[in-house]
Formats: structure tokens, sequence, C-alpha cells
DNA sequence: CGATCGGATTGCATCGTGGCAAGGCCGCGC
DNA sequence: GCGCGGCCTTGCCACGATGCAATCCGATCG
């Protein structure tokens, strides 16, 4: 590959001149150009982004920092969020964090240092408030995915609440009387807590229907499974499980099959997210569908004004959900 | 952020001090040395990795196209192949193509012009040996993944006709005697032609058993349901189905779930790529399970050498693979 | 015919690093 | 007291691009 220097000399033009031929803000004479496009053909040159984004501060680069793509949820939101990205002229890198905290924080801190983003959207699992406004002495604009907000920065969601109530008024409504969160956390701090309170509001305006909560250890299939599994051991069966996401309520068809139980006949089991499994399952899965296209346009919308130089308050943009009816709850 | 000169000021010494404090190449005299971290450390100075890029001629950065995030198999392995690029000191950058070709056309040109990669990993669908080596000027090495291997670029793959061919001798050795191969494709070019191949051995060498192809539009669930539908609708019920993908299969399973077939009893189903799904669907699924973490492992580490400078012919990397009977099969 | 105008072209400076080699300083040995 | 060696430190430059302002040239006008 040719240099920028090669290609003036071939054309007879300055370095300079070159450049203003590529960049084309500037005005060249007609046959300048066209010697210079033949000289850059010919010796194959092509500009460096490096030296551009130097030049320029803007690198063209987000990160995107969720703590999975094997789990289906991210890996569509991801999908989502690159074809906006490529919208707005934006490529991404990503990183996953496995819900670890600390690799959270590492990936902020990195954000700083070692990376070039111009900025960063998170889905963050484990951080705290504290680790976020450590890191927002950085220039770089920080978009947040997921049930909580952080103050001071921009926030993207959907109504966890309203939409964990719609799933269980939804059970509720086909008569279902004895209804399971399955997906509690002991561990992780306050992760999912809005679909949990969602969840006991319904509840409570049901007098006469029992709620019981299961926890789980991880939201996959496997945490929907073996929590499912010790709720058909302990005790007495209910008529829905209400799980806070499709991996664990696709765990939890499989234990209920396991265990001969016919759904949605004897339970019905609705899931949260929407991922494409859930489709094509047996059953098919009733669930909570957030509209991850808008989440992810919105999130890239946010990202690029703030990199443009918004300065205003942060900002929480509510992407629509609804509650998509399937086979589970019959 | 404070710039370079700022803390060289403020450290009482020159710039390129600070530079060697930070670099740590060059030795510097301890006083001198705490007295620039303090500056650093007061100022809040981090040095661009931008400027590093420039001078290194390096990015660290890899990029990644794959068709499809949406799709598991190249979610997880895209999971693997991001960890095994941490463990390179790289970062991926994600590039989706949906398989067409003019995409993956595109993206391999800007690997040459806008991107910033060190190096590629592409898993193509539709590229020609032409498209390839017409990209091939470029100073960025390129590791394929995927079936087909195009001559002068590095190759890591799975042995797709063994696999096949093994995969097919399961269903005839359970006594299977209709075989249908879910997965040929009359439009693109020739992908999974090697899994066709194996099949049509596995077949051949069972003179009493009877082989059919079905035709998919896409290598989606609903592709596998489509085509299992049709199946089902024209002809006389198989014994086995071998899809050339779990996504198939999972369409497959349920197609035949709601014809009202047993699986395993009335038909067998062996699918390909050992995605989460097939293991807590129902029936699970038995499939061929390529080693992802192999895979990954091997494309970063050819990619990582080839971007050290490693000159000498493209290498074929073989992966390995195994099938694992789960109940779809009985 | 000279002055002015405007478009095309160019040189210079800068973004932030780090390689290179020259310069500075200190201490030691004679 | 002087010279030399060795370690620190520093200035200069290039990596590749572009904004800015100066320069250059032909053309038009008075």
């Amino acid at each position: 590959m040719g240099r920028r220097e090669d290609v003036a000399r071939l054309a007879g033009v300055s370095a300079r001149t070159v450049s203003n031929v590529v960049s084309g803000t500037v005005n060249v004479a007609a046959g300048t150009r066209e010697r210079v496009l033949a000289a850059i053909e010919e010796l194959d040159y092509r500009p460096s982004e490096i030296g551009r984004m130097l030049r320029s501060g803007r690198t063209g680069v987000a990160g995107l920092v969720v703590p999975d793509l094997d789990n289906p949820y991210f890996a569509e939101l991801a999908r989502k969020l690159i074809e906006a990205a490529r919208g707005h002229g934006y490529t991404l890198m990503i990183e996953q964090t496995d819900g670890v905290r600390d690799r959270e924080r590492e990936l902020l801190a990195r954000a700083d240092t070692k990376a070039i983003f111009d900025g960063l959207i998170v889905s963050p699992l484990g951080l705290t408030d504290d680790d976020l406004s450590r890191s927002a002495r950085t220039q770089r604009p920080v978009v947040l995915l997921g049930e909580e907000p952080h103050p001071g920065f921009d926030h993207v969601h959907i109504d966890n609440f309203v939409a964990a109530r719609e799933a269980v008024e939804h059970l509720l409504g086909a008569g279902r009387r004895h209804v399971v969160a399955v997906g509690a956390q002991r561990t992780v701090r306050s992760s999912s807590s809005l679909r949990l309170s969602g969840f006991e509001a319904a509840m409570e305006a049901a007098p006469d229907a029992t709620a019981q909560v299961a926890y789980v250890d991880t939201f996959t299939r496997r945490g929907g499974y073996d929590a499912t599994r010790a709720l058909l051991h302990d005790g007495p069966l209910p008529d829905a499980l209400f799980c806070f996401s499709d991996l664990l309520a696709l765990g939890a068809l499989r234990a209920l099959h396991d265990a001969g139980i016919a759904v949605p006949e004897q339970v019905a089991v609705v899931g949260f997210d929407d991922i494409e499994d859930g489709r094509y399952g047996h059953p098919s899965l009733t669930t909570i569908s957030p509209d991850k296209e808008a989440i992810a346009q919105a999130a890239m919308d946010a990202l690029v004004r703030r990199i443009g130089g918004d300065e205003s308050e942060a900002v929480r943009v509510l992407a629509p959900h609804r509650l998509v009816e399937r086979e589970s709850t019959g």
C-alpha cells in the first residue's frame, strides 16, 4: 500500500493536495483531482483511520459491555446494537463480564485508559453507584442498560415493574391461584428487584391467591431447572410460574416435563425477554417481550448525542414492552 | 484529564521523561520517577492509546465477521473468541453480514480501508475465492472459519465430512432405515456441501436404507420447521432426520411435535453445532458438538501469529468434534 | 497596463507516542 | 585538577491526517 507522499509525487502535486482530494472538503481543480485519484488507484493508497482518529479525537468505535453473549437475550440485543451503531457510522467492540463486578469495574477503568472507544454502553449486573461515579471522571460517555438507573448516567430500560405485574395479572386472569416467582437472587444485590416488586404488587391485588418466591443461583436454564426441581420436591404443586427470564423459564419447562407435569394444563409458565428459543420450543413460551430494537436504537442515539458533546442532564428512556401469549399459558 | 506537557511541567522534567517513566523501557532515576508518577496521579494523565497505535502500527484490535449473532452457534463462538482474544491482549470488533455476500465483501474491503484491526477472523457464507483473493492484497491477515477453505488463507475447521458421516452412522446403527438430510440449499453456493457428502457416504454404505434430501431456505428454526412440514406433507414418514444445524433440528422437532409424531420413537433427530438450546429442550437434542473453544483458540493463535509477521504458508487447523447422544435419538 | 479578486494549491503546525542519538551531569581514577 | 566513563535526561523527528493561513496564479476590471 502506497503512502501519501508517493501519491503526491506520482500525481505531481503536494501531499496536502492529496489530502484535499481525499477529504473532499476543499475545492480541487477537476484535472488535478483526476490525476490524484489515478495515482491513488495506481499505488493502492488508502488513508489511515488511525491518523484521522488522532487528528480528530474521534474513533467511531463504541464499546459494549454485556455479561455474556451466550445468553440469547444479550446476543439478540447485541445484534440490534451493532445494527444501530452501523446506522450512526459506529462500530462496536464487545466485552463480556460474566456479571462479575470486578470485571465490570475493570472494563470501566479500561474505558479511561487503554481503550479507544468514544463511548460505552454498559449492561451492568453488580456495579454500585460508587463504582460508576468513580468512573464518571472519564470524558467518555456511558449509557446504561438494564433494570437499575445510576445517578448521572443516561439509562435505557423498559418498565420492569409494570411488565412483571402484567405478566402476573395475565396468570391470575386465567384463573391461576398459586403463583411462584422464579428468579429472585440472594447473592446478587438487587438485580430484578423491580420484577419482584411487580410480582408482589399483582399478587397483593388478588387476596385469594398464594404468592411464593423461588431463588436461583444464576439466570440460566440450569438455574431455572434446579429451582423448579427444588420447588416440585419441597412443597405443593403451584399452578403458575412467573420466571424472571426466558432462560429460567426454559429450564423450568424442562424440569416440569421431567416430572410429568403438563404445561399449561397443570402449571402455566411465563417468561421474560422473548428470546427466539422460546418461540419454537414445546410448549412455546408466553413471555414479556421488550422492544430490543427500540432499546438498541435509544441507547445508540443517546450515546452518539453525548459523544457529540451534549452535556445536558442525564436522561432516562423508557422502551416499550408487551406481553406475548403463547402455549405455555394456554 | 491532563496532558503530557502539563505533567512534565508539574514534575519539573521534560515531556520526554514522562514518556520514559510511562513506558518503563528506559532507566529513570528513582526520585524522578516518583515525582513524575505523583504528577500523573495529580493531573489524572493517561497516555493515549491512539497515539501509541499511530506510533507502533499496532492496534490490539481484531475484527470478527460472522453472519449473525442471533444464531446461538455464532454467539457461543463469539464468546469463546472474545475470551481467546483477551488472552492474547486483543479486543474484538464484531460485524454481522447476515450471510449476504455483498456485506461480506464490503467488510473485507473495509478491513483495508476504514477499519483499524490488525487482522480479521471471518466466517464466510457466500464469499468466492475471487472475492477473497481480491482482498488478499491487504496487509492485514485474515483467518477463515467454517466449512470451506480458500487458497492462501489460514483456515480453522472441524471435519464436517466425518462428523456428518458419524451422525448418520449413529442413526443407521440404531436401526433407522429412511434418513432425510435437512439443510441442503439450492441458492447458496456450496455451504454445507461437506455435511451433505458425509451423509451420502454413510448412506451409500447402507444399501438397504433410503436416503432423502430436504432443502431449506435459511439455517434457522423456521427453515427447519418449514422444511419438515413440507416433508411430512409430501411423502412417507421417514424414521430419522439429520439436520445440518441445531437450529434446523429445533425447528424440525417443533414441526414433528405439531404433527403428533413422537421423537425419537417414530422419528429420530440429529443436529449439528451443540448449542445450549438443544440441551434443555424437549426432547434434548443429539448433535455433533464441535469444540468451539478449540476453534476459537486456534483461530486467535493463527491470527496473532500472522500479525506478528509470520509469512509462512497458510495452515489448516482441524479442531475436534464429537457426537453427543441425547434423547432425540433415544 | 496595473491593481484587485478569487479559486487552487501549498507549507506549517498539531494531535500523542516513542525510537534515536546527542547532551548534561556526577563521580571516580590518575 | 583534569579527563573519562556511565547513567539520566532531553530534543528532534516521524507516524498520518487535517485546520489554518499564506501563497500563487490567471482573470477581470478600471
